[in-house]
Parts: C-alpha cells; structure tokens; sequence
DNA sequence: ACCTAATCGAGACGGTACGTCACGTCTTCGT
DNA sequence: ACGAAGACGTGACGTACCGTCTCGATTAGGT
C-alpha cells in the first residue's frame, strides 16, 4: 500500500481511524477468502500494531464501523399513520440491510460473535438499539391509539428483526416494497391480542 | 487416546463415524477455545485425514451430526386443533434448539456457513426441512379450516423460524410454554389476512 | 492401474515381484518428486500389503533391483593384461554406473542407507561385493607378476570405489574411455609402493 | 521450549539463527529416528516459520552450519614439505570428517542433495571450496618442484575425497595418523606420470 | 474333487511431518 | 511519541505417506 499520510504525532489520529474501518468493510464487501487483520492492515497502509492498540478483535472494527454506517443512515420514518411509518421503517431497514456490502459485515459480525464473548456482549447491544428504534416506533402508534393498550410491541419488533437476521444470514433476497407491506400488517396484527 | 477399534477393511468404519460426529459435538458443547480438527481427531482417537476423507469442512460434521440429532427428536405433535399443534411444536423446537449443546451447535453452524459457500448450501437445505415441516403441520390446519384458505402461511414459518435462530444466535433464554402459546397465537393471527 | 494378471494362489507371484522391481527402478530413474511406496505399488498395479509382504523398507527393493541389474551386467574382463583388464572394467562400471536410471538408484540407495540401520549394512555388502571384484582382477595381475607381491591392492580398490560413488553423489559426467585409462595407470602407480 | 530471547524488531535476530543451526547440528549428532524440521524448531525454541522464513530446506541449514564448521577448522598446513603438507592436511580432514557429529551432518546432508535440486548445487560448491584447497596446497608443491610439472594434480585431489566421502558414507573408521602417511605417498604417486 | 490356506488388489485407518497461514506480541527505525 | 514495517513464538490448517489392518477374490496343493 505505502499509503502517504502525515504523522501526528502522540495523538490518535482520526485519519488512520477511518482508513482501518474503510478497508475493513471493504474487504469483508469484496467477499474474497476470509478477512484477516493483516489484510486490513496492508490495506489501510497500516502497521498492525496501529489495529491492535485501538480495537481488541476483528469484530470490534467491524462493530465500529456498522454503528457509524447505521447512525448515518436510518431515520425515523414520520408518515403520520403508524402503517405508513412501520411499513417505511421494514422498507428501508430490510433494504439497508441487503445492500451486499452491509449483509457481508453483519453476517461477519454476527459470525465473529460466536466465538468471541465481548463481541457478542456489543453486538446484543448494537442489535438492542436497533430494536429500541422500531419500539419507539410502535409506542408511538399505540400512544395514538393505533394499537390497543395490550399490544405486544416486543413480540412484534422481534419478529421484525428475527426475519430480517434469518434472511441476511440465510443468504436470501430483500423482500422489496410488497413485502414490507405485507409484513408489516401482519406483524401489527400479531401484536394486537385477540 | 489410543482407542482401540476394529478396523473394517477397504469399507467405511461406520463406529469412527459415530466417533468424529460424537467428539465433534461434546467440544462444541464444551464452549471452551474454538473447536479444530485436530481437537475432533484426538477426542474421537481418529486421524485427521479419516476426518477429511468423509467430510470438506468442520461444519459439514455439525450439520451430519445436527440432522442425525434432529431426525431422531422432531415428532410433529397431533392434538387435535392447529393452535394445539402448533403450539406444542414451538414449544419443542425452542426447548430442544436452546438445550446449551444444541445451541452451541447451531450458532457454530451457522457461523461456519458465512465463510464457506458449500457449507452455507447445505444449512440453507437444513433450514428448508424444518420450515417444510412446520408448513405441513399449518396446511393441515388450513386444510381443516383453521385458518382462512388465503393465509400466509409460509410468512408465519418465516416468522417462527427467524424467531427462533434470532433468540440463538444472540443467546437468550428459551421462551418457555407461555412464550410458546402466545407465539402461536401471534403468529396465527398474523397469517390470517385482515 | 487395474493390471490383469493372473493369480498364482497361494504361492508367491515372481510375475508381481518383477513388476514391483521394475516400477521401483523406473519411477527412480524418471526423477520426479520423491518415490513413495505407494507410488511404486500404483505404477506396479500391486496392494501395498504385497510390496511390505516381501520387503521391509524401499531401499530393499531398490537393492535388490541394484543386485539383479548388477549380476547381470558386469563381466570380469580378460584382455591379458593387467593394465587393459583394469582399465576396461573402470571404463565399464564408470559407464553402467553413469546410466541415467541406474546413477539415480545408486544415489537413492546411498541415500536411503543414511537413515536405515538394516538397508546400510545391506548396502556394505553390496559395495564389498563389487570391491572383492575388482580385488580379484588386480590379485590375479599381482600373482602374474605385473605388481609387486606387496602392492597395496585394497587402497586401490577404495580408490577407485571412491571416486566412482564420489562422481554420482555429486552427478558429474561419466569419465569416458581416455579417463578409464588414464584412472588405470594412476591406480596402478598408486598401489606399487615406491 | 519457551525460550525467552529478546525479539530484534524487524531485522534478523542472529541468536536466533545461530540456536537453530546448532539445534540442527545437535540432533543430528544424536542420530536417534529422523531428523524433522518440527523437532529443530522445538529444539531451538523457535517457531517453524521462522526457519522456513531463511531457509528453504533442512539440508540447507545444514550445509549452512557446515560451511561455518568449516570455516573454523580446517587451517591449511605448512610443514615445509609437500609430503609433509598432505599427509597433515589428509590426517586433520579425515580425521575431523570422521568426528560422529560432522560424519553424521555430511551424511545427511549428501543424502538430502539426492532429492533436492537447489542444495544438490550449493554442495557441489561446498566440495568444490574443500578440493580447491588441497589443490593450492599440491600446486605449491608442485611449483617447488616436488611434483613434475605434468603431473596430475585433479585427479589426486578427487581420489583424496572420494576416498574420504566413500568411507564417510559407508560408516566406516577413520583411516588415523599412518593411513594418512600411506595415502598421501600413494596419491602422490598417483599424481606423477610414469 | 473338495477344502483350506496363502497371495493378491484395494483401500480405510491411526499416525507423523510437511509447508503455509494468521494470530497477537515485540523491537527497530523513520518522521 | 507515533506509526510502518516486519521478525518472532504459537498453533491450526489441509496434504502426503507411512506401516498396519481388514476385506473379498482367486488359486494351488494337501486330503
């Protein structure tokens, strides 16, 4: 690589940083044989050293790197009807999700986590947060009085995040507009009692 | 390990296959540092190369062994109305899937296909044969009237199954036959078109 | 392989010990990568068994093979003379010795020897066969009176033995008939102490 | 092992490469069952990769060890006397061949050139840096006129280490001190044309 | 004329070593 | 002081052969 980049120094530099988490995702997108620490290094044009200061695991970079690619990139829908938001929220969710790049890292994530306590412990967080937007989605619906008292918004937004994991894992297609219409009736409909 | 063993000629020893499948298990179940080949072999008293000879990859042997476990412990349960059977087969699936080996099991499986093509094929197979079963148990169902013939059955088996590998891979507690029933329930009114 | 050739029950098949000697010999001479015993017994259309039946290591074949090619092939020469005896068996056994096929077994079975007790002593007895050959070529000449009766005839046949092996570990060019005569002459002059 | 050596960074650590060469020297010596590249590694208290990083082969770390060996210990001598100087120069040679050590290094190491190209080579080299030194021993004798000018210094120097090379690899005992003095009388003659 | 016993081809088996890859730790040296 | 470069000890990888074994077929020779 020999990437030129200017030293700062006994700072932390935020430039190197970027280019770790860059070439991470990068490589794991490409898809080719497994990613390796010293492939993300020669790619960022990084001593490994420079990785193992910062992060203490593969997953750890991938983590980082997720979180910031999620906090740019899901808004909280506001349609005005709970329908309309829940659709939009799956539509865009299960898309994001899908793109290759994305679906490759999660599944490394989650695959990575298997045999890596700490990392497991960030990615339940990580999914947590992820299910604590959907959640306030649907409270919101109910507080309006789109679903009952007694909905059960967990089971729902499970369901939500347990398909579309099963899908990404699995390997399958995004499920496109239709379906997260479909599904997003039939999971309102599965949080309303009988 | 030393086991003495008969050999069988120039025909596969069907005791060394039991022996690998079995070691291959227990290590998993074990969850301490990461299960090799080479741990497999010692455990089962068996060459490595016996190992490559039957099989392409570690997880080849979780899944041989996986599908052996589950042939002999999925009965399709028959009370009588679908929300009984449906819910009995839940409550199974998700009690014998969270049992701690089974489980370790699962998430090795389904981490190993991330990063194996082959692998990840064959788990797709696997996860197709028990979507099937819960399907037939739900057509059966339908077909008695149970549920409106425009249901969307095989969202429900999405749901279900996506449900279920979701609470493994991040390692949470099994639902219990209260989770169950309201599961089954949730998941019948979400088939049911509005 | 899949060679046909017919049983000979329940004595020893000479048919399959030629075939053995001469797949040895030939894969030797053709030297690609390492000979392995499996090697021999696939190009001989032979079961391994059949080859540790007869043999205990691949240097006994080897020898054997060597002993066989070596009975044949080496005639004590009579030309009259002691120097044109000498000097035509040098020629002769520096050109047999010099074959592309039989300079690589001869190297094999040197190196062989280096890490087998029992193939070395073999290999010791063979050398001191062809060492009492020549040995008895320059007695006879030393008892015709064209060497003194105190001629150090054993140095020379070391002499010469040592050179020649010298030659093929290190792969050099056959001596040629003009060498065969001069190597005469110097041995000759060699064993007549002054 | 865990031998605890001071890593060097990124330049070769010679501690390091000398405990392998003498790793691979002493077990050698020890002549118990094959020397294998895992056991040097172990000895030295090195990982392998660190010997394939230098080396591309067990004979070469051996011929490596040899040459240095050699570099030590063979002075050329200077008693005055042409007969003088080879019979000393033949005593220390055979004599230190013969150590256990250096015989079973050679041994192996001549062994080692049968099946490899590239160190085939290098101890081609090797014998020809030993002949080349008693050849500027013979030829200054020779320039005192103690050997006529036609005489034919080569071929006694290639007798001297074929010789030597024959008894080294059969196993054989040294020759000592007057098997020396008769060698080098009879080499000489050798040497001069009748 | 059978029956037994040894040979043979085949190849699975428990092993050992191979040479490679990546790991995570360490040192050096340039900026 | 930071960061690239990369040597180092470690350990698993998947492969190649080893020498032993069991199988089923074939056939010679003793009864």
């Amino acid at each position: 690589m020999s990437t030129t980049r200017a030293h700062t120094g006994r700072r932390r530099n935020e430039e190197v940083r970027q280019a770790i988490l860059t070439a991470a995702f990068g490589l794991i997108a490409e898809r080719r044989r497994p990613v390796t620490i010293e492939a993300i290094a020669h790619r960022a044009g990084v001593g490994k050293q420079t990785i193992y200061r910062w992060w203490p695991s593969k997953g750890a970079i991938l983590l980082e790197a997720m979180t910031e690619h999620a906090r740019v990139t899901v808004p909280i829908p506001d349609t005005g009807t709970l329908q309309g938001d829940f659709e939009e929220f799956l539509a865009t969710t299960f898309r994001r999700a899908h793109e290759p790049e994305t679906a490759a890292v999660l599944r490394t994530l989650m695959s990575e986590a298997q045999h890596d306590e700490q990392l497991s412990e960030m990615v339940n967080e990580f999914t947590a947060r992820r299910r604590a937007e959907l959640r306030t989605l649907l409270l919101r619906g109910r507080d309006r009085g789109e679903l009952p008292a007694d909905a059960d918004v967990d089971l729902a937004v499970e369901l939500a995040f347990g398909l579309l994991w099963y899908h990404v894992m699995l390997g399958w297609e995004p499920i496109g507009r239709a379906g997260a219409e479909r599904l997003a009736n039939a999971l309102l409909r599965a949080a309303t009692p009988g």
